[in-house]
Parts: structure tokens; sequence; C-alpha cells
DNA sequence: TATCATCTGGAAACCGGTGTCATATACGAA
DNA sequence: TTCGTATATGACACCGGTTTCCAGATGATA
């Protein structure tokens, strides 16, 4: 005893756990009987089947994830790919996604991206190789990356991808109407009466950043109004890139009496540096922003904001790749919805301008 | 053909890729000696060694990490466990994390779980045994659990406690000193000239709530400054209930020209308060936070805060479940640290008192 | 040169499930 | 009574690695 091994040690732990041999053996059936118990075949004997459970709820037998995952060539993890830098949302498609995996066997696995990085591709596809994920979940703005979602389809991975817009056919795409949502908030500052109206657009190239500015220069057109490109100033969705588009439009004389930001990040910035000018929000300037994240709720005032059913979305997301297994539960064949609507929510940033 | 499967098809997809069977064929030596190769074995020929090595870079082979999972009986999963409502600092977490997974064959999983939950511990006890994880990370405040850490030790599982405070073994834990760091903020305070500090605690029976409370009482005990108990009000680290608490604390006579907010968005919920009543920060009331989340930075002034290296932490919780891995890198022993520092973050939020 | 310890590499079992295919029983029809 | 035919179950190989155990090769020592 006590030879020395010749491997290294590595993770080796002894298990005691039940295996389906020892269900089968107690159970008086073989192994394979046990597992159309597990997978709940329609083909058995209802006797057989409540003897076999029995024996599984006495021994505590749970199933083994590996040896499933290595007999049917895929585990059961639902990966999220992502590279948006807004904590809240990544957070809120977390939940999402994990609220419809609730109750399944299925975990989620998350892995940033980094957008910039030549060897992007690669990784994912490596990544993607080596694990053989379920299925992956893409988060904007990398979902709008149409190299990755061909890349998925050639390693053959399900994925869905989360979008401002249509992006794909509907069995791999959840999206939210943006456009119509912007348009919908734009009229909604005309209607108060503002006719300056700033907007702090997303970074160009994003589906969302694009969408979101259509909706706003949609709705300046059905009013007739015309927008000077001085009243537009790109950010690129962080608080930081925020001020300083706030603060060109600010400078600008005369200045908007209202700002649309492509996002909560963004509109914050506009508060912000609206303060430092000593301009009061909103008795001198209206702002709007996009998502609806805790921040718009946090700062003073309060953020009129596009309510963005992120959560909503991701949880649909999710189930999308879940249809298909389920088997005996055949929940219904009511297909996930693919486009979810945004509202406006009215808080403290809006008032009719002053003049 | 078409005959209709006895089973449900489920997620069979198949799977073009060269095993190791391929590799040892090709190679001309057993699968033994490729897997040898694969960890690292001391034992090889130099020459043998070089030859598979060509001929896994010629097939692009990749080791079924399901394979490894099964015969090593454990998978290379790290689970993130947390019931932490901060969506910045589960971020930053899973980011120090993924930092330290960075060129290993580990993944990261994650798993919120509610404290709340009578089936809690039951939950994840059924989680670890089913997933067979390579080990977890225990994020605050669940993370101060003790029946938790056990039920890890009793199933099996590694595992690595965050926390405010020493906890358990420097082998199973990550702490920062909040203590001592509240204790400089607040000494800071006092420094400026504030003598009436106001206190908005985090909630009852967390440890972090009381290292930061008794860092605070050890400041002003310093000082021989006697400390009321109205001047301390409890919230439970969100936006809303720093609300509460703050409005408690301002609305006293006399007012308190100081308040430490536990964390940044209750420090947030106090710069809001103080809007909604027209006293002006930092002019009419000083405040600081803890965290050194990107809130603090983003409201309007910058708050003054304690920046916890929570980053740090994680990557170093993470390392230390992976030590004992690395095998041949033989990583030195240096083993990670357990205790990080925190430190003052001046901002604009702090002035000396009018009076 | 004989002997023994040390390397090196292979065959086969194993991890714990699943698929394929064959078989045994039950039952209705010819 | 004799066949299909459908239903219920089992034997066995297989997924792709790792480990055990053993044997041949090599080199050092007597």
């Amino acid at each position: 005893m006590s030879s020395k091994s010749e491997e290294v040690p590595f993770g080796r732990r002894g298990t005691g756990k039940p295996t389906i041999n020892d269900v089968a053996r107690l159970s008086g059936v073989s192994k394979k009987t046990v597992s159309r118990v597990i997978n709940r075949s329609p083909l058995l004997n209802d006797e057989t089947r409540r003897r076999v459970l029995e024996v599984i709820s006495d021994l505590g037998y749970v199933p083994n994830p590996q040896a499933r995952a290595l007999a049917l060539r895929t585990n059961f993890l639902i990966g999220l790919i992502h590279d948006n830098p807004n904590a809240q949302m990544v957070l809120n498609v977390q939940q999402g996604i994990l609220e419809a995996l609730q109750g399944t066997d299925f975990e989620m696995i998350v892995r940033p991206v980094d957008r910039g990085s030549a060897a992007m591709l690669d990784d994912v596809r490596h990544f993607l190789e080596r694990q053989r994920l379920y299925g992956v979940i893409l988060l904007p703005p990398i979902s709008e990356n149409d190299a990755l979602a061909r890349l998925c389809d050639e390693v053959g991975c399900r994925y869905v991808r989360m979008g401002s817009a249509e992006l794909d056919d509907p069995d791999h795409m959840v999206a939210s109407n943006d456009r119509e949502a912007v348009r919908g908030a734009t009229a909604y500052l005309i209607e108060q009466g503002h006719r300056s109206i700033g907007l702090i657009a997303g970074p160009h190239g994003f589906r969302s950043a694009t969408e979101r500015r259509q909706g706003f220069e949609d709705a300046l057109a059905e009013a007739k109004i015309k927008l000077p490109r001085s009243l537009i100033a790109e950010g690129n969705y962080t608080f930081a890139s925020g001020l300083a588009a706030a603060e060109k439009l600010l400078d600008l004389s005369p200045r908007p009496t209202a700002i649309f930001a492509s996002n909560d990040e963004m509109g914050a910035a506009v508060v912000h540096a609206a303060r430092q000018r000593g301009i009061d929000v909103p008795e001198q300037l209206s702002v709007i922003g996009f998502d609806d994240t805790p921040i718009s709720a946090h700062i003073w005032p309060p953020l009129t904001t596009v309510r963005w059913p992120i959560v909503s979305m991701a949880r649909s997301a999710a189930l999308k790749l879940l249809v298909s297994v389920g088997g005996a539960e055949a929940e219904a064949d009511v297909s996930e919805p693919s486009m979810f609507l945004s509202t406006l929510v009215k808080r403290a940033s809006v008032t009719p301008p002053k003049t």
C-alpha cells in the first residue's frame, strides 16, 4: 500500500453515491429499464415504473449528469455569451435565464467575450466545441454579430439571439420593438411641447443604436420637426461617454429643451452634466432614458425611461432553447414569443418646456 | 429507415471530432500514452511526447471534458453561489473568477439562491451532489452562513468563502478588513471636523454589517465622541431601504453634519434624500459610502467611498480553489492572499462642516 | 555476464449512463 | 389452434476518457 502512484492524484475523490446499477439490482430490473423510468419512456408497465421509482426514492438516487452528457454527446448547460458593459442588464438576463431553467436539469454557464479581440471568434469556437453546450444565448451587442451566429450553426450549437430588432428567423431570436418604443417616447416629448430635442445616440454600427435613432427620427418627421445634425451626439452606452455627449449638447445655443438618451446610463449622465452646469432638470431640461435599469429610478430626479422587458426576453430565449426537451410534459406547442414590446415609464424628468 | 425510434430523440447530434483513439492510432502509441501526454506525466520519453503532441496538433484534437469528468468523478466547473442583490458586485465577482479561470479548462456556473427559502440548504445540496462541481465560491451575504460551509464539506465539495472578516481558516476564506477601513473612513470625517455623524448600518445579522458598524464605533470611541442611538439607522443594502434610513436621520434635529452609509447604494440614497429636502451635499451634509461601485462615481456629487477590492478577492478565491491543479506548472507554492485591504477613495461628497 | 531496479507502454476494466437490437409475453385475428 | 403484432424488458456495445496491472526494455550494479 501507499505505493507511490504513477500519476498526479488530481481531482479524484471517492463517491459513495448509488448508481443506476444499484437501482436496477434492488428493483430486480435491468439498467435499461431504470433508464427508461428516468427518461419517462411511455412504454413502461406502470407497476414496474412504480417499483423502480420507489427504489430510486429510497436510495436517493440521482443520475450522474456527466455520464449522461457523455452518452448523449451534449451536456445540460446553457451558455450566456455577452460583452455587455451594463451590470444590471447582464444580471437581469441571467435572472431571466435562470427562471427558465428553474426546475429543469439545466444550469447556466457565463462567458464574457471581448468584441475587440481578433481572436474572439476562435475563442468562442473553441469554447463551444469543447463544452458541447446544449445551447447558447447571445446578448447584445455581440448578438448582432452575424459571424457569431453562423459559427454556432457551424459547430452545431443551438442558439438564440437577443436583440433590438429582427436579426434572424424567430426560432433563433428574441427581440424588442425599440424603434417603435423610442418613437413613442419622443412623441411624448413633442406632445409636452418640446421642439428642440437632442439625441444621444448609441455607438455606430450597433443595431440597437440604429433602431433607437430611427425611432427618434420617425417621431420628429411625423411632427415635421427638422433635426439639425448638431442635435445628435454619439455615446457608447457608458456613463462617461454620455457625459461627453451631454456636454456637447448642453453647450449648444440655443440649448435643446429636452434630450433623449439611448440608454439610462447616458441619461443619468445628462442629468449629471446638467446639474454641473446649474441647469435644472426637469425645469430647464427634460430627459428620457432607455432600459429602466435601477439607476433611472435612483437618481434625482428619477428618469422617465423606456422599460425594456429584458428579464422576460431572456426567460423566453432560454425557453426557446429548451423546447423539444420536456418530452412527456409535451408542454403544448405554444411557441415562445419572439417579439417583446417596450413601454414608456413616466417619472419626474420630463415637463413641458418653459420657453 | 425512419423506423420510429423507441426513445425520444433528445439531444443527440453526431460529432465528427477526433478522439483519443485517433490520436493513439496515428501516432502509433496506446490511449494511455496519449493520456499521459495530455496530463503531463513526467515519465514519458521526450521523443514519444513530441510525436504525440504533433499528431494532436495536426488533428486539432481536444479532449472531451464530459468523458474526463466522468472518469475523474469531478467536472471542470467552478460554481458561484450568491444571494447578493447588488448587480455590480455580483458582476465584479464574476469578472474576478473568470480572470482566474482564464487559460484553464475551467468554466464558471452561476447559482443564485434564496436565503429566505427554507429549502435553500436542500436545494444547494442537491445542486452540489448532482453537478459534482470542482469547487464553489460563496459570495456574501450567504457566505456567512456556516451551515452552508458545513454542507460543502459534507458533500465533499471544495469551497472558498468571501467575506468581510475572518470566517474560517484561510484555505477556505478570502476576506477584507472592513472594520479597519470603516474606522479610517469615519476618522476622516472626524478629522474634517464632524462631530455629529449618522450611520446607516447594514441589516442585522450580517457579518459585513456588524464589522462596518464596529469600525464606525471604533473611530468615534477613539475620538471620545458619544454616539446616541438615534444616529444609527438600519438599512438592508438597497437603495430604497437607504432612502428610508436617510429620511430618519435627516429629520433629526439637530441634524447630523455627516452620514456614513454601509454601502454605496444607501449612500446614493442619502444624497437623493438630502436633495429632496433641499439639503446641499456636501455643503450642508457630508456623505461616505462603501464598495466603490460605479454608482458612487456617477451621482452628483460623486461619493467619497471605501474601495472594496472585490475583483481581486474573487480572483484570489478562484485561484485558491484551483491550487493543486496546475500539476506540472508547479506554480510555486505562493499561496493566494486571504486578507485584502480596503482603501478610502476621496471624492466630492465630504467637506468640513459649516457650523 | 547475471541480476535487479527503473522506465516506458499496452491490454483491459472502469466511470455511469444511453442506443440498438433481440426476445418473451400477451392479445386479437384468421 | 396458430400466427402475427404490439408491448415490455433485457443483453450488450458504446460514449471518450482514466486507471490498474503487467510486461518488455533499459541501464546500473555486483
